[in-house]
DNA sequence: GTTGGGGTAGAACGAACGTTCGATAGACTG
DNA sequence: CAGTCTATCGAACGTTCGTTCTACCCCAAC
């Protein structure tokens, strides 16, 4: 295990064309439909000595998921770090830096959305714990908005998962000649989350409950 | 081809039982994961049986997906031909139609969301004019919402694929004992969106502009 | 009672899969 | 110069894949 680490801190440049010409692969194939073979061929090396960087397909999945969710945290942790206290400010920082780094890195990012149930324990256990790390930091903004703002009937966690879902759903639909840049798009997708708690949530009433706990549709 | 569907019709119920067991299949372990000889084994019949019913797995997807878009968007226009004209009120009914439908069918949702991509061109083409049709609805609605309140900066593609891309995340996320049920799922992001597509992008300004074209946070 | 076709399955096909074996070439070490 | 270690490869391993071949059973029609 130690000589493993060793050798991949020896030969990092290659391991990075590997990871880099496997995200892609990934990317255009799935996880599961993407073979060795195709690495092979797409990154120049052979079939076997490919196994000197990695020790199976699933570890590779593993180790892009690894790299893209911890640099998207840290530099998450790292703007926050010196960012105001006020808490939609920074959600829109979050937003901004999530988009930022997804529209920089689109194929990763097919890879991070659409693979995310494909490894097994033994790894997903890690990838895990990161991202619960980054849902705890949007999770912990929404509370603090949402005590800021007295909205009391604010789900949180719904919130937070409509949030994620606006923003990872992107890589099926984005075609950057046609959208917006990341700014923009950011600028869009938190305009439009914040207007929806901030409106729908609050004590205003601005769609009134109906009678079974259902809001009902206005007429004009 | 004719001769095909003669059987299909004479067999329905079973070919009903292989699709539902493929579903399930297809949904646990993914499309490419998924084998024939795992559906054999659910479904109880023998691999060279199952090839009498469909003429490849390629084929299995596409019923399946065929068969879910055909019947979402029947019951959207169903529904909506005897809906009022409002335009909020319409995007509601889309919305609560949309989790209605993927809420009861969660696993035929998750294949509909996550294997959006793997058909191949004679069959992709049939399911995306499908899938073109029910985001077209979507977009006039927004269309007729955005004249009548006279949206001036709204970006309705980009508001349509941030509605969906809501509704479709749902999938990696909801837990049917912990979440709301569909109803008042589809309140929330009716609220969510509908809050912030009025606030955000009509000409209250709200959220100013910044000099470059971006909007600032605001620091209270 | 024979015929014929709908429905079924065992066994096998060739291809592709992830992975490993054994060898080799070069570079550094004593 | 002998010995070790890193990096690399061709070839092959055993397995699984989607699919098909062939033969069978059953039951209705003549």
């Amino acid at each position: 295990m130690a000589a493993t680490l060793q050798r991949r801190l020896a030969a990092g440049n290659k391991l990075d064309h590997i990871l880099s010409c496997a995200t892609r692969i990934f990317c255009e194939k799935g996880y599961e439909g993407a073979s060795i073979r195709d690495l092979s061929r797409r990154s120049g090396v052979s079939l076997a000595g490919l196994y000197y960087y990695f020790e199976s397909k699933e570890e590779l999945l593993y180790l892009i998921q690894k790299h893209c969710f911890t640099t998207l945290l840290a530099r998450l942790e790292e703007e926050l770090g010196s960012a105001p206290r006020d808490p939609e400010a920074r959600l829109r920082l979050l937003i901004r830096n999530h988009l930022g780094y997804f529209l920089q890195n689109p194929e990763a990012m097919k890879v991070l959305a659409h693979e995310a149930d494909s490894l097994t324990p033994p790894y997903a256990r890690q990838v895990a714990d990161i991202k619960r790390s980054y849902y705890r930091i949007c999770r912990s903004i929404l509370d603090d908005l949402k005590r800021q703002r007295k909205l009391r009937r604010l789900n949180t966690r719904l919130a937070v998962m409509s949030l994620y879902g606006m923003m990872n759903w992107i890589y099926t639909w984005y075609k950057p000649r046609l959208d917006p840049d990341a700014d923009a798009l950011a600028d869009h997708m938190s305009d439009l989350f914040l207007g929806g708690i901030l409106a729908g949530a609050s004590g205003s009433a601005r769609w009134p409950r109906s009678r079974n706990g259902r809001r009902r549709a206005l007429a004009a």
